[in-house]
DNA sequence: CGATACAATAAGAATGATTATCATTCTCTA
DNA sequence: TAGAGAATGATAATCATTCTTATTGTATCG
C-alpha cells in the first residue's frame, strides 16, 4: 500500500476533499492555479491516475464526453438526461450488499461503484415528442 | 413518438440487434462497411444519438474514453479494473424497483441504467502492491 | 410529371480532452 | 554530497467525436 502521496497528488487531493461537487481534470487544473497551488496540466492527470489506483478518488463520465472526479468515499448515483445532460442525484442506492459479495466471489478489490439511470426530462421529453409529431 | 427510422439507423440499429457484444461507435463503421452498408462516419454518429433519444440503445463509456453501445433492452452490468480495463460481467442487478420509483417521482422517463463496480482485479492489485513496497 | 422544400448523407476539416515525450528538477539513500 | 530514480512542466501528438458545407435522396404540391 502506498502509504505517501505527491505534492501533485497532495494538492488535487485535499482540492477534492475541500469541494462538494464533481469537477473534471481542466477545473482541478484551474482551481489549483488559482489558489497559487500552480500544477502543470499532464501531472493533474497523473495525479488523478494514481489516486484512482489507490481508490481514492471515482470517475464518471457526463454524456458529453468529460470525466468529472469526487472522492471514492462518497456514494451518490445519478439520474441523467440523454438530450440536454441534466443531472438528478438518487438518494437510494440498492448495491452495496451486491458489491461485498463481487469482492468475495470475483477475487476483484472494489473502491467504488456507479450507479445511474439514463433517458429524458420531462422539457427534453416534450421538445422531442413535438419535434417528432 | 417517431415511428420511422432513416436508412441509417436502420443498418446500425439492425447491427445491433445482431451483434452479442458491445461495440464502438468506430466498430460499428468499420462493420457495416464490411457489409457492404457503407455508411458515412458522420452518419453513423448522428444515427447512434438518435437511437439513443428513442430510447432503443444504451452507451457506456470504458477506461479509455471510448463508448460502446449495445441495445437498450439488455439489462448487463459490470465489475472493471481501473488499472487494465478488464470488464466482468455481473448478473445480479437490484436496480430495476429503483428506476419504475424514479420514473414516478422525478419526471424523467428512464430508458435503462448503469451499474458498473470499479477496483482492481487480482493481477493488477498485485503488480500494484509489488511496485508500492 | 416536374418543381420545390426539406431531411439525410458524405467527406473532410476542426475541435478539444487526454496522453506521450523529453528535458529538467526534486528527493531520497548510501 | 553524489547519483539514481521519481516527479514535474511544457509542449507536441493523438484520436474519437463533432462541425461544416455541398450534395443527394425523398416526399409533397401544383
Amino acid at each position: 500500500m502506498k502509504a505517501k502521496l505527491t505534492r501533485g497528488q497532495q494538492w488535487v487531493y485535499e482540492l477534492l476533499n475541500s469541494t462538494s461537487a464533481e469537477i473534471t481534470a481542466q477545473e482541478i487544473f484551474a482551481q489549483l492555479q488559482a489558489q497559487g497551488r500552480s500544477l502543470g496540466l499532464a501531472t493533474v492527470y497523473r495525479a488523478i491516475k494514481a489516486l484512482q489506483l489507490q481508490g481514492l478518488i471515482q470517475a464518471r463520465s457526463l454524456t458529453n464526453g468529460e470525466w468529472v472526479y469526487r472522492l471514492a468515499s462518497e456514494d451518490c448515483h445519478y439520474l441523467t438526461c440523454l438530450n440536454c445532460g441534466l443531472s438528478v442525484p438518487v438518494e437510494e442506492c440498492p448495491a452495496h450488499g451486491l458489491q461485498r459479495k463481487l469482492e468475495e466471489k470475483q477475487h476483484f478489490t472494489v473502491f467504488y461503484h456507479t450507479l445511474e439511470f439514463f433517458g429524458l426530462c420531462e422539457p427534453c421529453g416534450e421538445i422531442l415528442d413535438a419535434g417528432a409529431v
